[in-house]
DNA sequence: ATTATTGCAAACTATTTGCAAGTGA
DNA sequence: TCACTTGCAAATAGTTTGCAATAAT
């Protein structure tokens, strides 16, 4: 799917779901289209703000939440890095596997969920998370050759 | 194991590191062994407090980030409730199934990363996190009488 | 005795909220 | 038009830091 495709799809998810599509909501769907990996506020702000040097750091914040809970955003927490956002995939169920150096992220279909599990106790089910983290090739290179 | 010896074994992992055995650390193994779930910084402040009332705040969180890099607790960050830690079972690998109502956590052996995966791209695997979402079935019985 | 650890206060960061002005449907 | 959305400013929550006093080894 094209960037501006995706775009579009998000456009038309936020509207269906009765928001009004502001040039700025139009631009947040761009960023995120084009971005493979994780932004955190700080990152979608910078990039906002050089198309709307006005905006403020609370209309992303209310845009990334409202976006996030509509699900055309996943959320997720890294550790040291704080709260971060990517545009979600809206096709097909997957998991995870994310670059501990560069946060690139590629995904995968396999889904523990599938396999025959014997869980303790008698919780309802409702949700799961599964991902792994490693290096990818490009930062084990990069590895070879130590920063400053 | 019994919750003494399990403070006594957190407590024995700090010395071995060259920690200082401090009342405040001693009761907090204690709080940590003697609790299922998560806490968040402010409960282990508060049950903290309990025994020593001039206890600051600053002293839980060091200790917690110290306690957690060690690995004798774990952390957890529950996009709702923020930053949460816990004791960390320091006998074998396992996976939680976690209560979203009450956050009772039970554990099961079962790693996706023993079938056989096959992973997109050339990641260096290092790591992975699995987690099962659900309510407990206390808190399924409680949710048939709607709170005030 | 020496050095890690604590408590206090203050700083800092990230995020949220109230409200008037602006803008899309 | 009229309700949704934005920008500003200020408030809040969560966490970290510097430093002198205290306590563990």
């Amino acid at each position: 799917m094209a960037d501006s495709d995706k775009a579009q799809e998000m456009l038309a998810i936020m509207a269906r779901n009765g928001w009004r599509i502001t040039d700025q909501r139009r631009t947040l769907a761009q960023i995120f289209a084009s971005t493979d990996g994780y932004l955190s506020p700080k990152d979608v702000y910078d990039q906002l703000t050089a198309k709307y040097p006005s905006v403020s750091f609370d209309t992303v914040y209310r845009n990334l939440r409202m976006m996030s809970e509509m699900g055309v955003l996943e959320q997720f927490y890294f550790m040291e890095g704080g709260l971060k956002f990517k545009s979600s995939c809206l096709d097909h169920h997957h998991h995870h596997l994310i670059c501990m150096n560069c946060e690139k992220t590629l995904t995968f279909d396999f889904c523990p969920m599938k396999e025959s599990l014997h869980l303790p106790g008698h919780y309802k089910i409702v949700n799961h998370r599964f991902e792994i983290y490693g290096i990818c090739e490009e930062c084990q290179h990069e590895a070879a050759v130590p920063g400053p």
